[in-house]
DNA sequence: GCGACAG
DNA sequence: ATCTTGTCGC
């Protein structure tokens, strides 16, 4: 079953109306625990080869981590990547994947932000609004948010903080690597996506789901036995 | 004006 | 993201 938006805005837009639409919606978030353990996870990414944005979807079962499914899209850039609206230049592409994905996954993680985000509509947050479907942002670098140095220990991580506010997590996957920035996308809670991102990566830096969606949108596909495993 | 800046 | 070889370290 496909994963459609519930609802969608314009996509081709001005830098200054994105903005105004991130404002507009980010009073949809919803941050609560996932209504149950997961079953199967998705990493989505995308990759940018000549102005065309290729997004790629795939399904892993969990805990296992044996992906059963992969979906990809591939859509013109109508959008420069401009720090903040980057839903603006990939969600088209995602959208357009998940819709042709088969398999229903309890929650995808995302290469990109979700709350950590200036105006806290990252991607992850983005299109989770626009799906109503859990989603949690986990990326390899920060956009938003002072944090301190994460103790070196696997599974260790500190706040993220824009003031006051808690806006995501610096947390450490394996010992002595960089750390990765998770956020609540759209209904988990940071717990959850912190404890769902670390149990996604028990060898790697990288979550096992997102793993696999950046090396199918480079062009890499799914061993034929997994794709069809489950149907 | 200068520095920061997911992918 | 993408452009690109060798190289340092476990």
């Amino acid at each position: 079953m496909a994963l459609l938006p519930h609802f969608t805005h314009p996509w081709d837009v001005s830098p200054a109306e994105a903005r105004a639409l991130q404002d507009r919606l980010r009073a949809q978030v919803q941050v609560v625990p996932l209504a149950s353990p997961p079953r199967f996870v998705a990493g989505v990414d995308v990759s940018v080869q000549d102005e065309v944005a290729r997004a790629a979807v795939v399904l892993l079962s969990f805990p296992d981590l044996s992906p059963v499914e992969a979906s990809t899209a591939q859509v013109p850039v109508s959008f420069p990547y401009i720090p903040g609206l980057l839903a603006f230049r990939e969600g088209p592409a995602v959208l357009a994947a998940l819709e042709r994905l088969r398999g229903q996954p309890d929650v995808l993680i995302f290469d990109a932000q979700g709350l950590a985000h200036p105006r806290r509509m990252g991607l992850a947050t983005h299109l989770g609004i626009l799906l109503d479907w859990p989603s949690i942002g986990c990326a390899k670098s920060r956009l938003w948010g002072d944090h301190e140095e994460p103790p070196p220990q696997r599974g260790s991580w500190v706040p993220l903080w824009d003031g006051d506010e808690i806006i995501g997590a610096v947390l450490r996957t394996q010992m002595g690597v960089q750390p990765v920035y998770v956020s609540v996308g759209h209904r988990v809670d940071l717990e959850t996506a912190i404890d769902l991102v670390l149990a996604c990566a028990p060898t790697y830096r990288l979550p096992e789901p997102i793993r696999w969606a950046h090396r199918v949108a480079g062009g890499e596909t799914l061993p034929v036995a997994r794709q069809q495993a489950l149907f």
